[in-house]
DNA sequence: ACCTGAACACCGTTCAAGT
DNA sequence: ACCTGAACACCGTTCAAGT
């Protein structure tokens, strides 16, 4: 596709979305990560490699490990930089307050499913810790009691990273939504339960997600 | 370690656990996944290599595909031979048999903490909807309405799914736990919250996912 | 039907240099 | 301080054969 053998060294990636300032250095830790989010969002998860992103910056591959460890470090910064957190400050609704944290939250890492790959398997970036600062404030201004509090952001936090894992794996991909389909049928007389409910038909996920939701903050909620 | 170029073609595999009954073929569906199993379990899911698997099956790497259509497909086989549910049938308490189900679920992707990365991305095996099915049968007999069964079913499984995502990936590597230990005293002031609850020293695991658990199914549990 | 080695088109990263 | 190409030690998989 793009010419391999020429001298495109030095010149300026175009395309990839992340076009330098005239005066910037080419290669800085943010350009990296900017790169890096795009070229993830292009192309998966598997899609990013240390090659791709050196051309896509136009630099040599290992001019690269000056900015950054190794590919991990790559994954990392990618991954904080797309789950910065900017809502609301002022608290009103405790309830209605961590509905839209959690929303929000699923909703981003939906626009980039990498993310939700990633995550798991990282440490808490500061951006992360944003969010559960902020649930936990909630929490606290919703009367439950310091006593649930860390049980209760573990199981919010559980449950928006469960369903949104799911969603992102087996959620736009419609060959396993087929191929569901068509087992549907031993589905029935195999799994009765839930070929009478149609559990794996269900593709109200946004719906599904906030129902769900309402069954946690339910259990939360400070009895009386 | 292992003599490279030495005629072991044809051997059997040793010490790898998956031994074949003597009269048995050396490549079967089964043993390649009770073998990649081992291999998953000892080195991890980037451990899990074709070349390595074939070794430890005594084979050559091509032979694996003739029974297998790729490295993917080992992951499926894999994955379904760590999650065959056997659990009591009877059904009792609908709430203790799904705190149960739940609690067996997570357990035994512990004990396989790569099922836990690998399932999100993969289709639902037959034995992953035993396990669902199971959860359905006991929803309806706890008496949960027919509307809400599938809603309750998600956010069960997005809460498994969650907490052994979590538990698996930043759980029994210290090295997170120390970095977090490091970074608590400007936590406090940063995130006052979560600072204060200690919400990143909490190491009981078990009791978190059992409290959470009791508020999901609270949320549940039919009212009256 | 089942197994094989050689070869291809990739990877991430080390190293010894260049400016 | 910043960037580089060549080289190393791997990958998964295609292909054309072997029995």
């Amino acid at each position: 596709m793009a010419d391999k053998a020429g001298g495109r060294r030095g010149r300026r990636a175009q395309g990839q979305g992340a076009e330098a300032r005239p005066d910037e250095p080419i290669l800085t830790r943010e350009r990296i990560a900017a790169t890096a989010v795009d070229m993830l969002d292009a192309k998966g998860l598997d899609g990013l490699t240390m090659r791709g992103l050196a051309e896509a910056l136009g630099s040599g591959v290992m001019s690269l490990y000056w900015h950054v460890e190794n590919k991990e470090a790559v994954f990392d910064l990618a991954l904080d930089t797309v789950l910065e957190y900017r809502g609301p400050t002022a608290l009103q609704d405790w309830r209605g307050d961590i509905v839209h944290v959690l929303e929000d939250w699923r909703a981003t890492m939906l626009r980039h499913p990498w993310s939700a790959l990633l995550l798991p398997r990282r440490a808490l970036g500061p951006n992360i810790l944003v969010r559960l600062e902020r649930l936990s404030a909630c929490l606290s201004a919703g009367g439950v009691a310091d006593v649930d509090v860390n049980a209760a952001i573990w199981s919010l936090w559980n449950y928006v990273m469960g369903a949104t894992v799911t969603r992102a794996s087996f959620g736009p991909s419609d060959a396993d939504r087929e191929a569901s389909q068509e087992r549907l049928a031993e589905l029935g007389t195999l799994y009765p339960s839930i070929g009478r409910s149609g559990l794996l038909l269900d593709d109200d996920w946004d719906g599904t997600f906030r129902r769900g939701l309402d069954f946690l903050l339910d259990g939360i909620a400070p009895k009386r």
